[in-house]
RNA sequence: CGGGGUGUAGCGCAGCCUGGUAGCGCGUUUGGUUCGGGACCAAAAGGUCGAGGGUUCAAAUCCCUCCGCCCCGACCA
């Protein structure tokens, strides 16, 4: 391809739209351009990596027996009232209606309409395993779109189901996956990292997130500095902490006046106590019903735990009115004391004594609170959000915080799905069972921005072969220089029949703007062909990630493309 | 949805405070010179100043309403 006849429209300066490093390169390498808020064109170029990324996927996934099919983006919302998903993904739904006025929706998932296909087709445990995916659009109507295709409103995701007779078979098709994703993302050229995490909305028992790298993610990790364990913070747990006990723990509780104070570092300060030693009183409503959740004043509570624990999706802190009515007293001064709405404690809390809290009662607080006399517990679970330095729930070294993108998602989910659409096969002994199903998606937009994401540096993008939209480009420094024209067109038709991506840059420009923007759109292999290399019958080769180039004779210098091509 | 920021030529920005001719750099077009790391000379095109309303003799500029975009938060497979 010359580059005269494509179009590539490099941007000199960053768009002030963009925040992180790989959407200010997509923008000024000409790969995609913005439509609106989380939607993007994808231009030939963007497109080219794009279309890179997704035939490794269905390498991949073929490799690993699934097989592909294409699922409608418009769904009937019946499918969705089946599965009791029309409201715990609300938020993100987008809402058709078509000149019957009937509800459809733009899909942003697809587990309830695979498993309404498996339920039709598959009867028999003689069908049985079998995995479904395909690479398909997905929309979401996401509250805040973020970070160009980090988070868009409508984005490309490979998503794959499997069905399996039973939980050990499933487990099988759940590793097969894992595998091929780790074999995806190392073929992408990533370094990722594969974590425990929560499985949200969609349900499931076991999920992990192949998270890339990069202090520009979204999601929050944990990583034990001895063992393996790694986990999204959503999930983290901890070794459970020594138990407190604070200095005059014997002593009954006592009002103390704190006016005005309502924050832990108010009332810690004011009372000259570590907040640790505070118990952080919060009003939740869990399925509409006022419910108090406590942890100590130096940790935040993680509501996605909340939810797990209480299998629920619907927890959001009370509003004041709620609060008052609970505690009879303002914001800011409740504590477990009295309080007769359900409680519960982190585990860290169990045994805490000689503590402070707040009095349920304007301006007081107590102090010398020991949980377990004075108040009422429903229970004590895992509530709070691990942070670095808690320890590793497996090895008791140290958790280390980091930063992630996740691209990946693996769900094992169980009997969910078939049980709400009646996706039953029959088993050897003709006894009806729901089919074990597993999910997995990986966001394929998303990840080919973390390829940029995670290399690249000043000049531009480090494309890896693999994903580049051409793997050489073959620069002419002065174009008015018919030999070098020549030679240049040659090598590229000579390359392209051996089916390697190269584009020619035969553009009228001064050499320094060729080489910047090559350096900018980041191909794997630069090669120049100019007058002056071609007195001494040579090429010049340099790769993008390296810092010096290499004189190749002409005659060698295809083989020896060839061959930089592989690695 | 709450908080903050921003909107002026394709891109990046100045002008707004203190109302009066809409500017700069890059890019684009034409001609010429130049040609190994974002050249130079000359000429030119390109703007409902986000939208609507108000104040005023006069609004990019002051006031009101709305909208888009970006960031933080809430929320999120």
């Amino acid at each position: 391809m010359k580059w005269s006849k494509t179009i590539i429209p490099t941007l000199r300066d960053n768009p002030q739209e963009a925040e992180i490093d790989s959407h200010k390169l997509m923008l000024r390498a000409g790969l995609i351009r913005k439509l609106g808020g989380g939607l993007y064109t994808f231009l030939p170029l963007g497109l080219r990596a794009l279309r890179k990324v997704e035939n490794i996927i269905r390498e991949e996934m073929d490799r690993a027996g699934a097989l592909e099919v294409l699922m409608p983006a418009l769904q009937p919302r019946e499918i969705w009232d089946t599965s009791e998903r029309y409201e715990t993904m609300q938020n993100v739904l987008y809402h058709v209606f078509d000149r019957q006025k009937r509800e459809m929706l733009l899909g942003p998932t697809h587990e309830e309409v695979i498993t309404d296909l498996v339920a039709r087709e598959i009867s028999s445990y003689r069908q049985m395993p079998k995995t479904f995916y395909q690479i398909q659009t997905k929309f979401r109507d996401e509250i805040r779109p973020r970070f160009g295709l980090m988070r868009a409103k409508e984005f490309i995701m490979k998503d794959a189901y499997s069905f399996d007779t039973g939980w050990d078979e499933a487990d099988a098709s759940y590793q097969a996956m894992y595998d091929a994703y780790t074999r995806i993302f190392q073929r992408c050229g990533l370094r990722t990292k594969t974590v425990e995490a929560d499985t949200g909305a969609i349900g499931g028992k076991w999920s992990h997130e192949f998270m890339v790298m990069a202090d520009s993610g979204e999601d929050g990790i944990v990583e034990c500095e001895a063992c393996s364990y790694a986990a999204n913070l959503e999930k983290a747990e901890r070794a459970l902490p020594v138990t407190k006990v604070f200095p005059d723990n014997d002593k009954l509780p006592e009002e103390i006046s704190t006016p005005g104070m309502r924050t832990i570092d108010e009332v810690s300060g004011f009372l000259k106590s570590e907040p640790m030693r505070l118990i952080k009183t919060l009003i939740y409503l869990i399925n509409g019903n006022p419910t108090a959740i406590l942890v100590a004043g130096d940790r935040e509570i993680n509501e996605h735990k909340i939810a797990r624990l209480l299998e629920t999706s619907n927890v959001m802190l009370a509003d004041d009115k709620t609060i008052e009515k609970a505690t009879g007293a303002p914001v800011g001064f409740a504590g477990p004391v009295g309080l007769n709405i359900p409680v519960y404690a982190d585990i860290g809390l169990r045994g805490y004594s000689g503590a402070i809290t707040g009095a349920n009662k304007k301006d007081t607080h107590l102090l010398n609170v020991d949980l377990e006399r004075d108040a009422k517990i429903q229970s004590y679970m895992d509530l709070c959000t691990v942070k670095e330095g808690d320890k590793c729930p497996r090895c008791q070294a140290s958790l280390k915080e980091k930063r992630g993108i996740e691209v990946g998602h693996v769900f094992k989910l169980g009997t969910k799905y078939s049980e709400k659409f009646s996706a039953i096969y029959l088993d050897e002994k003709g006894e009806k069972k729901p089919v074990v199903m597993g999910c997995y998606g990986i966001g394929v937009t998303r990840t080919l921005q973390s390829v940029i994401e995670q290399s690249h540096d000043a000049k531009g993008i480090i494309w890896p072969v693999s994903v580049a939209p051409y793997s050489v480009v073959i620069v002419v420094p002065n174009t008015g220089h018919n030999d070098s024209v020549k030679a240049a067109e040659t090598l590229m038709a000579s390359l392209e029949q051996k089916k390697i991506d190269v584009l020619l840059d035969d553009r009228d420009e001064r050499p320094g703007v060729k080489f910047n923007d090559a350096d900018l759109l980041g191909f794997p292999i630069r090669v120049v062909i100019s007058e002056r290399s071609l007195a001494k019958n040579s090429i010049e080769i340099k790769l993008r990630s390296a810092e010096k180039a290499e004189i190749i004779p002409i005659d060698l210098g295809e083989s020896r493309i060839l061959e930089l091509c592989k690695t």
